[in-house]
RNA sequence: GGCGUCGUGGCCGAGUGGCUAGGCAGAGGUCUGCAAAACCUUCUACAGCGGUUCGAAUCCGCUCGACGCCUCCA
């Protein structure tokens, strides 16, 4: 028997605007698609916000025992830079200010993506697609289009007719919004423009002849339009009918709405069941932005080398604080939040290491398999990863107890205790345990500071305290805290 | 202007038609040679104005504000 069968999961679907029970299409398989980055610059860090929530709704289904094919692309082959049909792509621009090639601007920030991922232990996803390796699907699917008659083509270019869709199809349901309203609001662009409409969107281009990045095709040498990737990738690996599609909230229009037009012109049916949407990150209260100093790089977290921040945060530190706000609310990045969720990770951590110094009990005082349910049901509740760390602090609160004698536990139920917490901590939240990463030194260094604390006791018999005191002080210039418990004293590394 | 997502205590951030979120900070206590840590107790809330209701911070309406998209930016 797998979790999932006894953990019923409700998702807020973008699409109804409702929670929903988590039902996939094949039972015990889930497949996932995430709007991946455009990899032209450095990657932002509300992307790294809304890939880390994927990342954690991927660790626990996995958790569950779904078999989940999680794919997340990168967008390599670049896109215009606006919608007013003229101009050159992000990749494109940024090869030639640089002066180097569009691909080794790709390969440069491709790297530099997973690098950043790495560093805040995200799991890679099942499979990682780029635009530019799926030229052929993206080709067959405007045929199809085409010939269903969704597209028409202009100079060599490929445009998708949104008001000949919208006539048999729901253009704007996913973003809530009406066509008319869209013509309404349409601004008058003064680059000529080959669409029939404004609405329109383009699924090929024709390349201007100093356009690198280029392709052949049945209309012109040219590239593939801003949405057809994702349609062509999720497809291809995941189905024309899917269980989970995500990305940020800014994607949902244009972007998500243009995939869902695509498929179901392409198709005839709608690509997803659930479409989730992680919420924007902004800092100080404010959009983050380049031009205004508001803006950190995720490397700069790391580093402390940015002025919005006061110190260097570990990555986990960073993650956690992260994953203390739901991924559909707005999040503030702070300096002073950091300071308060970094606190608040070591006192997790030094928990965590006390765990495998507990000893059981004959009887159990605390009802751990009701905490325990708590744990899966803040999670079962839309990914509710703060409620789910409201309850480890529970479970803090339980071990610091037990150490102290106030609370006990029997042999199963430390045991159960145990393998939660890890499961929740490590596993499925995806933090690690900074405070003894390096294992090796670890023993030496304890070896050392057990010492440290042998003599400090003996001072103390003696009631030499100024020596009792420097070995304490000292200790605690160099970032060891020592810890006066009933049962002898233990250290932490800060 | 249109469409979304929101507006919670000193700060960050959950949740909900009537019953403790949690973290950080503050206060008191236990423990300690003194501290720290830990534990116990505890003070500051639900943007504003109306309405529905026995009862709303929670539902509805309006106002104000923030953020996003509509227009390059995740």
């Amino acid at each position: 028997m797998q979790l999932y069968e006894k953990q019923s999961i409700k998702i807020y679907n973008s699409l109804t605007g409702t929670k929903e029970t988590f039902k996939p299409i094949n039972e015990g398989h889930v497949g996932m698609y995430v709007c991946g980055p455009t990899v032209y610059s450095n990657v932002h860090l509300g992307n790294v916000r809304t890939f880390m929530s994927f990342d954690v709704i991927f660790r626990y289904l996995k958790h569950l025992g779904y078999k989940v094919r999680y794919v997340r692309n990168i967008t390599d082959a670049g896109h215009l830079e606006n919608d007013a049909d003229v101009g050159e792509d992000r990749i494109a621009k940024k090869a030639r200010l640089e002066q180097i090639e569009p691909m080794e601007v790709v390969q440069r920030y491709t790297v530099d993506f997973h690098n950043i991922l790495n560093t805040f232990n995200f799991l890679p996803p099942s499979i990682e697609p780029t635009a530019t390796g799926h030229i052929i699907e993206q080709i067959e699917l405007i045929k199809t289009i085409i010939d269903n008659g969704f597209a028409y083509e202009v100079n060599g270019s490929v445009y998708f007719d949104v008001h000949k869709f919208n006539e048999t199809h729901d253009y704007g349901k996913l973003s809530k919004r009406k066509l008319e309203d869209l013509i309404h609001n349409t601004r008058e662009l003064d680059g000529q423009s080959d669409k029939k409409n404004p609405q329109d969107f383009a699924l090929w281009k024709r390349a201007e002849p100093q356009h690198i990045m280029r392709w052949p095709s049945p209309w012109s040498d040219g590239f593939p339009g801003w949405h057809l990737e994702c349609t062509a990738m999720s497809t291809k690996y995941l189905g024309e009918h899917f269980d989970i599609h995500g990305g940020g909230m800014d994607l949902k229009f244009p972007h998500h709405e243009c995939e869902i037009a695509q498929n179901e012109a392409a198709k005839g049916q709608t690509p997803v069941n659930y479409w989730m949407h992680a919420n924007m990150l902004i800092m100080n209260g404010k959009k983050m932005a380049k031009s205004t100093g508001n803006y950190i790089l995720p490397n700069e977290i790391f580093t402390g080398d940015n002025k919005n921040i006061t110190k260097a945060f570990a990555p986990s530190v960073a993650r956690f604080f992260m994953l203390q706000a739901h991924y559909r609310s707005i999040l503030d990045f702070t300096n002073d939040g950091l300071l308060a969720s970094e606190k608040g990770f070591y006192r997790l951590m030094d928990a965590i290491n006390l765990l495998k110094d507990l000893k059981a009990s004959e009887k159990s005082s605390l009802d751990i398999n009701t905490w325990k349910q708590k744990c899966y049901d803040a999670m079962n509740d839309d990914f509710n990863s703060p409620i789910l760390i409201a309850h480890l602090f529970e479970a803090v609160k339980y071990i610091n107890q037990i150490k102290e004698g106030s609370e006990s536990l029997n042999a199963e139920d430390l045991a159960t205790l145990k393998s939660t917490i890890n499961a929740f901590v490590f596993d499925i939240l995806g933090l690690e345990n900074e405070t003894s990463a390096n294992e090796t030194g670890t023993d030496k260094l304890s070896g050392a500071v057990d010492l440290l604390i042998k003599l400090r006791q003996e001072a103390r018999a003696n009631k030499d305290f100024a020596l009792s005191d420097k070995i304490r002080d000292e200790l605690a210039e160099v970032g060891i805290q020592l810890k006066d418990g009933k049962d002898g004293t233990t250290f932490s590394v800060n």
